[in-house]
DNA sequence: ATGAAAGCGCTAACAA
DNA sequence: TTGTTAGCGCTTTCAT
């Protein structure tokens, strides 16, 4: 047990075995073999550390050398299993590089992503992933004035590379794969599908709608009035919008689009004030992942990210050394539903574009 | 823009102001009132500072000052409704005392813990909070070493203060919310409830086990063999277990105390090998949050941890100063099911103790 | 094969 | 009210 009152030191090494500092520390850091000092004293220095409980400072390191040995994310939330997914595929990428993982949500807060990349950068990380930011150009311009690399993840920028999720092909699958399930329905409302959750003005939710429009039109008919209910990501927004879709139809409808497990939640909060023999024959499909959802009384497609190849793909830019925007695209997978409900649908034939 | 060369510097803005570089730091860092330097120097400072992009360098801060400004957590892993949401709040508080926190998942891997420990001890780290550690003792050594303060979360240690759920109250709460709800059976199988996932040697299943067996000893009867089924908490394992038990019993139990999301899931995963009539008057609690989850089609007894509380306990423990073992206990609170179908659970009546 | 010395950018005594 | 100076612990030439 060593004094609590000051840490050990490469100078207190020094003085233990005998040699200089910048041998302790060359001994140390690895680069002694480099620097053609004997294995002996080396090794021998390197077992008088350990004994002395030695921890190397960092902050010194990285004054002296200019680099941290930290990597940067800032996300909007921990508390959901899409970012929290990236949290621990990023931690492990960049632990294989030696890195520390810094991770900070920022609440979709644009102030608090200034003054988080602020701070991050006053740290001297050498790299950072923006993910979702309500201003990825705004981080860009951040960073770039600090001369640090950075690249956008799952919402793009159009002043730094960016890696983000295929909105359109995970969306027009995902549309597909409800319309062939979806049960035909005879007057006076025939099967339609229809889209809930999200807001047009966000460019995901843009993305998707686009895709689920297109494949409406061409496989059911053209896209009517009150088919696309997407003004909130707010669950309780998405149970009155269910609400009222409800007593429209008179009855719930035949395939419903859910945008984010968010709006899930809010449909799912109105489907608990209805009978059990309401849910005849609705299909679910959402537009996320949650192993529980996938496991409802009735059946539910979900979509579930690539996160591991967000991430990739995301260091693989860092490494390419681009600065400039572009934007690599990264398809999603569906997953089938697991319901305990006879379902009408068996597999899932149509393939990812 | 400034040159990505090199970053501007305290000497840089004394150049730019004919100030000197302490009165820089002075002005910059907020201590200038205490300096007694004028209003309008500082001000003026601080106005070429960001006119010139200054951004502090904090390596080169906490290495004079001793003091990082960096706050750690380690976890077991970030993808997590219980980890992340404390992800979430240690965030708050962390800000809110001006620090950055640094969350660090170790997977269950006790060397990755220790390297883990180590690399933030490295980075100076202020404080470190100890979330469910393999061993937490080994990270107290650690720790004290390093003279670091720390403390346990969720899972006590014998070497630091440690702030965990009240397992005891909540799995008796539980067991007698299920009772409560259970429907009486008559022979060859009459009501009884089965416990299932998470594993005997774990400090936290052994306790709930501990109140579960109390409650139903004293309401339901003595517990019988293979009322207990928890040797993993692998979600294949409880679905396998399930399988067992729906065999042997002939069909499900009355009522079913689920250790954990984890070995719900397996659970669920039997569950949807069965037809939609088996589920008749079945009633499950489960030790663990899932808004999902908690909307099943069968009732669905929830347990959430009070995870705000938790984290203002640890930063408690830590203003406090205690370095000592001792526990704190949080009690979690009982969320009542949503579930569609009509259930024989209206309220919850009995609280928690 | 090793040591001496300078300096990374900042803060804090001590002067003035 | 402000400037000077001496480090914090490390890496890294440049000597030897």
């Amino acid at each position: 047990m060593q004094r609590a009152t000051r840490k050990t030191t490469i100078y207190d090494l020094a003085a233990l075995t005998g040699a200089s500092a910048s041998t302790v520390s060359a001994s140390l850091s690895g680069t002694w073999r480099a620097r053609r000092i004997s294995e002996d004293t080396a090794l021998r220095i390197q077992r008088v550390a350990a004994e002395a409980g030695y921890t190397i400072n960092l902050q010194a390191r990285g004054l002296r050398s200019a680099r941290s040995g930290l990597i940067g994310m800032i996300l909007p939330a921990h508390f959901n299993r899409f970012f929290s997914s990236l949290s621990q595929i990023f931690e492990a990428h960049a632990r294989a590089r030696g890195l520390c993982p810094v991770l900070v949500s920022t609440l979709r807060d644009p102030d608090e992503e200034r003054r988080t990349v602020g701070k991050l950068i006053s740290h001297a990380i050498e790299a950072l992933f923006v993910v979702g930011a309500t201003n990825p150009d705004r981080v860009s311009e951040l960073c770039s004035a600090a001369g640090l690399p950075h690249v956008n993840i799952d919402l793009p920028g159009a002043r730094a590379p960016s890696v983000v999720s295929d909105n359109d092909a995970g969306a027009e699958a995902l549309t597909h794969a409800l319309i062939d399930a979806m049960r035909p329905r005879g007057d006076p409302a025939p099967a339609r599908p229809y889209f809930i959750g999200g807001a047009r003005w966000d460019y995901a939710s843009a993305e998707r709608i686009a895709a689920f429009e297109r494949v409406v039109a061409a496989r059911v008919g053209p896209i009517g009035p009150g088919q696309i209910l997407a003004d909130s990501y707010e669950p309780d927004a998405s149970a009155r919008d269910m609400a009222a879709l409800h007593a429209r139809l008179g009855g719930l409808p035949a395939a419903l689009f859910v945008n984010s497990t968010f709006a899930f939640e809010g449909v799912l909060k109105f489907f608990a004030t209805l009978p059990a023999d309401a849910f005849g024959d609705i299909v679910v499909g959402c537009y996320d992942y949650d192993p529980f959802a996938s496991f409802m009384h009735i059946p539910v497609i979900m979509v579930r990210q690539n996160v591991e190849e967000l991430i990739a793909g995301a260091f693989r830019l860092l490494d390419s050394g681009a600065t400039g925007p572009m934007i690599v695209k990264v398809a999603p997978e569906l997953v089938p539903p697991r319901t305990i409900r006879t379902s009408p649908i068996e597999t899932l034939t149509r393939p990812l574009t």
